[in-house]
DNA sequence: CTCAATCCGTACCGGATCGGTCCCATATGC
DNA sequence: GCATATGGGACCGATCCGGTACGGATTGAG
């Protein structure tokens, strides 16, 4: 399915979070404020410092926060630090192998798509995502303004 | 996964074909000439026809055609027909309910994320697709040009 | 220097979804 | 009437997701 996982989509919400507030915060503390799978949350965590988006402080006290400003994180990266490589299709990867690498049937429509969605996600960066949340500029089809939270 | 569907990468194919030819193309034809699975083939054909994008002909000599032209036709149309209604996240669909509507961490960046990629599937048009692909437009990371096919 | 808080790495599990197959009914051309 | 097609389901095994858990390493506080 074209679907974010709920790693993605908690992640989403802790990094913007983090972009908003300069101070680190815990994940401990961030699971309890937004209601969320306090393990679930940890890994999420872990994921995207192993991935360079955030720094981690250990210790009391310790906690996470971005690595680098929120217009230099795009949503590619995000998803490819909790998912793995991003790829809509299986044959379009980084080790790639066809069966009929010749004989395509319209020469790779797909890759076009792929490379598409992968710039758009490319472009996408977390201050322009938080950033039209915060001013309210996107217009759902019935009009409403809804918040969102996973569940 | 932010993975397209093995039904989705069958149906571009199966689109793409029928958008460069004009003649009709049975299901156990298409299967054969792509090496796809028959049933699944079928499957998809009449979930497109279901949806309106292809029109079928029944009886012997019969088959699929495309209902429009190709220029008519929206990735995002297709993904739907394919997989149901597109929702990034369960908190984006046509009934959603948060369960803390209120008070949403960010206020809803994930919504924004959803709005643009439905935005940009849907104003990506087969025609684009088998166009580019066709005149090879498309430019790889690593320059290579190579062909698709799924498995 | 001990303890609690916090991150780190990884393994584990049940359930949902996907990819694929199959069957039978209906329609149509030869 | 018979082969060729589509139409509409049900069905099943493998995979992946969402979520949990546990032991270890690191650091600040008292």
């Amino acid at each position: 399915m074209l679907r974010l996982s709920k790693k993605v989509d908690y992640g989403l919400i802790l990094l913007s979070r983090l972009a908003q507030r300069s101070e680190t915060a815990s994940a401990r503390e961030m699971a309890a404020k937004y209601d969320l799978p306090p393990s679930m949350i940890a890994n999420v965590l872990k994921a995207l410092t192993g991935a360079g988006i955030l720094v981690s402080t250990r210790g009391a006290q310790g906690g996470y926060e971005l690595a680098r400003p929120a217009g230099r994180i795009s949503l590619a990266e995000i998803v490819e630090a909790l998912e793995g490589p991003f790829s809509l299709v299986d044959c379009v990867g980084d080790e790639v192998i066809c069966r009929y690498t010749e004989v395509c049937p319209t020469h790779d429509p797909i890759r076009v798509v792929h490379q598409r969605f992968h710039d758009f996600m490319a472009k996408l960066t977390l201050a322009e995502i938080v950033g039209d949340a915060r001013f309210g500029t996107l217009q759902t089809a019935d009009g409403h303004e809804k918040a969102h939270l996973p569940g």
